[in-house]
DNA sequence: AAACATTTTTAAGTAATACCTAAATTTATG
DNA sequence: CATAAATTTAGGTATTACTTAAAAATGTTT
């Protein structure tokens, strides 16, 4: 099949907005919506929505909205993974305030190994949480290794 | 002029790979040196020469081979900054082997702030080389602030 | 130094990402 | 139900990063 599986950073971006959008705030997500959060023209998150659908991230449904499927959750959870345990590293270790960690996790959590991320994990104990309180999921090799 | 003034990423790796063959190593950048080592052809190194040429990062002879300006060692200094702090993090923080960190430090460098550099920089007192005993170059606003 | 081989560049093209505008379509509302 | 508003489609653009094939410059050999 297909041997590339990199997910562009965009469609990375949309599938962890959509993650707290429908999983965590129990909201519904439209073109609009995501539109608005990404400051693009409404064409530019369809789009993006449909690449998704393609890949099997996300069920969309045109003039409806979009759900994430079961692997857009398992992809959404690794990037949030990331991008929460950079967000501890940057609160504990630099003194950020969660709201800057939240900004410089934001650029580069994407492009971090899930190897890189799990090393920091286990510095600091297997966190269950990121600054602000939110889930950090679990990585089984990073446990067990 | 132009506002967005930010260096693609490859063209970031080459001004770094330059600045070590040229300054580090004191020998002299080809498009074949370049191209063999980021494993492309020789057409595409010669392509990112012009750009940077065009960019007044490098002053590039045709059929002779690629100097870096002020600017080019500017940038290209500030580039292996962030990319030997990272590692001095890495090695020390996470226990990495030098070899580990570079690779681990390649992969995000790049999208680094250098905000987030020069508070990992603070942490560690301004270190002044990095786990391979190479030069950490220093940002003046990581001092002073 | 002319002829040939090698290296390097140019030209032209591809693919992917991430946008946009304008037109068409669907949904919502008065 | 007609019209207004939202959403999608179609068709672009720009940038990055690559390629191949042909052209041009350089280096080598006799």
């Amino acid at each position: 099949m297909n041997v590339k599986m990199s997910l562009p950073l965009k469609e990375g971006k949309y599938l962890t907005l959509m993650y707290r959008k429908q999983v965590e705030e129990d909201k519904k997500v439209t073109t609009t919506i995501l539109a608005k959060s990404f400051e693009v023209n409404p064409a530019t998150s369809t789009e993006i929505l449909q690449k998704l659908a393609k890949k099997k991230m996300v069920e969309y449904t045109r003039y409806y909205g979009a759900k994430l499927t079961e692997r857009g959750i398992v992809e959404a959870q690794k990037l949030l993974r990331k991008h929460r345990i950079l967000e501890v590293l940057f609160v504990k270790f630099l003194k950020y305030d969660a709201e800057k960690a939240c900004e410089e996790a934001s650029k580069v959590d994407h492009y971090c190994s899930s190897d890189l991320i799990n090393a920091i994990c286990r510095v600091y104990g297997h966190p269950a949480t990121c600054p602000c309180d939110k889930k950090i999921f679990r990585d089984l090799t990073c446990i067990r290794g």
